[in-house]
DNA sequence: GCACCAATGTAGACATCGACTAGATAACGC
DNA sequence: GCGTTATCTAGTCGATGTCTACATTGGTGC
């Protein structure tokens, strides 16, 4: 507090607030190591950071651009410079969101067996479980009355699909499949990967049906893709 | 416009906008006969009606309650004494969009081949026909943030369960079944409807791969349900 | 060194929103 | 008729998104 910085006469309301949020991470991003400096130094990055605070406490609805300057410790216009308008935050923050997802697919994949079949399981999981770890980040991701289509979000929100494409298109070369009816299997594994990560945020009904727990989650989807691919269909299911 | 009535110093603000709407449905249904009376009449159902008109020409997020009771033709606070605030209003939409889901549900399996499967297929149909019917309405009916959980509304929200659960039973039972995985089945069943619903409503990738067309979308979820149904898998595909 | 400029941040204004309140009006039971 | 209750109006409040004018800063060219 004591700011060896000229005081300026409309003391700018750079608050305690702003600090307590991330103290160390945000104060050594800046550029000057004077801790009130007018400029913050990387305002975009704060902004974004406190954007995934508020979605996680209050939910896409419960978002507000006043509320993200707030604890980045700005006035309420100055994200106006970095983001243009709450679109445009939401739409950055959704890009990145997508780019998450992308990593998280990449990283299951790598991890799994190289088969057709278990690279799908892996890249289904990574989808579900990327939407159960960020419940607000995956709703906002399909909320497009609140983004604006930019290239780079398009570009990023198409790689999830291309993910499953490709587990597809392996598993029909691995059968020997003539390269037909790819549309419809990855149509369908995206539907059932969506459809299950959508059920379980937003239906209190669905949970009831599937058994609670990580571990019980991943087998199920597991069953539900092995059903979906029609070399497995056989072992699908044990009745 | 020549109104028998006394004239009121206040001058309600009735304007023509809200026969502009509804003009002979709204009118008609109040009580009494006087075209500008002080009381609507019937200013529930009118908001409700406001409520799917905004809903159709701005989505669930450019809904205001204001917007709705000046369409009705009421002042901004007239709609608190029939909904309370904004969750009510849109709770009670919901509620009867639930109901209609319900009705569309109830129609297709009536009009369809009792045979188990078929009654499956024709649910499902009811249910993804619905979603891209009312897109808005459906994407409504699972914002649980707007919305406030009440008892009619989880009744209603839960027929839809219902259905899947009664086809999948019966086809359990037709096909000999021990009644073992029948959560799987229904919540597969139901991760089927709801994921290719959703997908083709927010994801303008995913309808690239579904081919165009109200009969193509059928035949696409008839062949998905097919899938999903183990007693029918030998067919399920031509490959 | 230094003046200038674009980028960045502040502060205030405006229209609109949801919610609340007080009071006006109408409908209904007695 | 009369009082009670439901319904509706109008005003207010705090909050929001966006816009504008202005302040500050860091860098660029000279």
């Amino acid at each position: 507090m004591s700011s060896s910085k000229k005081a300026s006469p409309k003391a700018p309301l750079r608050k305690a607030a702003a600090r307590k949020a991330k103290q160390s991470g945000a104060a050594a991003r800046r550029k000057s190591a004077a801790p009130h400096s007018y400029h913050h130094g990387d305002l975009r990055q704060a902004l974004l950071d406190a954007t995934e605070a508020v979605l996680l406490e209050k939910g896409v609805d419960g978002l507000t651009l006043r509320e993200c300057a707030r604890r980045a410790g700005v006035s309420h216009g100055a994200p106006a410079h970095h983001f243009g308008d709450v679109r445009g935050l939401l739409t950055a923050f959704s890009t990145i969101s997508y780019a998450l997802l992308d990593a998280r697919m990449c990283a299951e994949r790598s991890a799994a067996n190289p088969a057709p079949m278990d690279q799908l399981i892996a890249t289904g999981i990574a989808y579900v479980e990327f939407a159960l770890a960020h419940p607000a980040r995956f709703r906002l991701m399909f909320r497009h009355e609140r983004l604006t289509a930019t290239p780079s979000l398009l570009e990023t929100g198409a790689r999830s699909y291309t993910h499953l494409r490709e587990c597809i298109e392996q598993i029909d070369a691995a059968e020997g499949g003539d390269g037909t009816l790819l549309n419809e299997k990855t149509a369908l594994a995206w539907t059932l990967v969506h459809g299950f990560a959508t059920l379980l945020l937003d239906s209190q009904g669905f949970t009831l049906l599937v058994p609670p727990g990580k571990a019980a989650v991943r087998g199920f989807l597991d069953r539900l893709l092995h059903l979906s691919s029609p070399g497995y269909r056989a072992s699908a299911l044990p009745e």
